[in-house]
DNA sequence: CTGGATCCCGGATGATACTG
DNA sequence: CAGTATCATCCGGGATCCAG
């Protein structure tokens, strides 16, 4: 299985799709969800710096496209759960995946950033 | 290795390098350096849709970042070539997969979002 | 060929208030 | 608890022109 992306037409049409789980919160959120369902006000609290809209947002676009499922328990007070389908998995592993390497770079990766300014400064 | 994150600050530190990585242009620009060295002509035909600014833009904060290294050749005219850095090459294949499987999940994700819109219309 | 500089618009996102 | 609605804002990113 060749890595580099063949030419043309493959990436246009994946633009959409690339758009929805690249997105700011797409990311954070499918994270989350590895390991079983959550609660709305769990990934509230845990998807760290989400906004209720944008949360809600980002959970309607991962439903629409069939990555995760919404499950409303009509109790009192409500309660609703968000879990990766079987195709949503997949993605959210490989995320997770990259979230651990940032984590474990961010060191090297501020290093680099505050040389390159040093060394732009000095021109 | 756990996969799924631990709470609080791990994220809040990490959002600097997701958005990084995780940027309109920045997935599809990685993903084509796999495999070596591009000209930044180069890139500019093969990441499709990409304005000459956001190319521009990408790069230098791939570069800036530390995943990325620019070289100039001060031939006639000049030549540009871009790499990924080590350290660059392991989200690079991580993102190369995840494009992979968007481009395999293209129809899955059209149907989804189709009977999801359908379904919301009934109502 | 490989950019840098500027202008500018629209959509993404946050804040806030309200509701079943 | 789990949203929806509205308003204000900000900045991503395209278009364009210029330059080494």
């Amino acid at each position: 299985m060749r890595q580099q992306l063949a030419d043309g037409d493959r990436i246009c049409g994946v633009r959409d799709v690339l758009d929805r789980i690249g997105d700011k919160w797409s990311l954070l959120t499918m994270a989350r969800l590895i390991g079983g369902p959550q609660r709305y006000s769990d990934l509230r609290r845990t998807v760290e710096g989400v906004s209720q809209r944008m949360l809600t947002v980002t959970l309607r676009s991962l439903e629409r496209d069939g990555l995760v499922t919404r499950t409303v328990t009509p109790t009192s007070p409500p309660r609703v759960d968000y879990e990766l389908t079987p195709v949503g998995e997949t993605p959210a592993v490989e995320v997770a995946t990259l979230i651990g390497w940032a984590e474990a770079h961010r060191g090297y990766v501020a290093a680099a950033r505050e040389r390159f300014d040093r060394e732009a400064g000095e021109r």
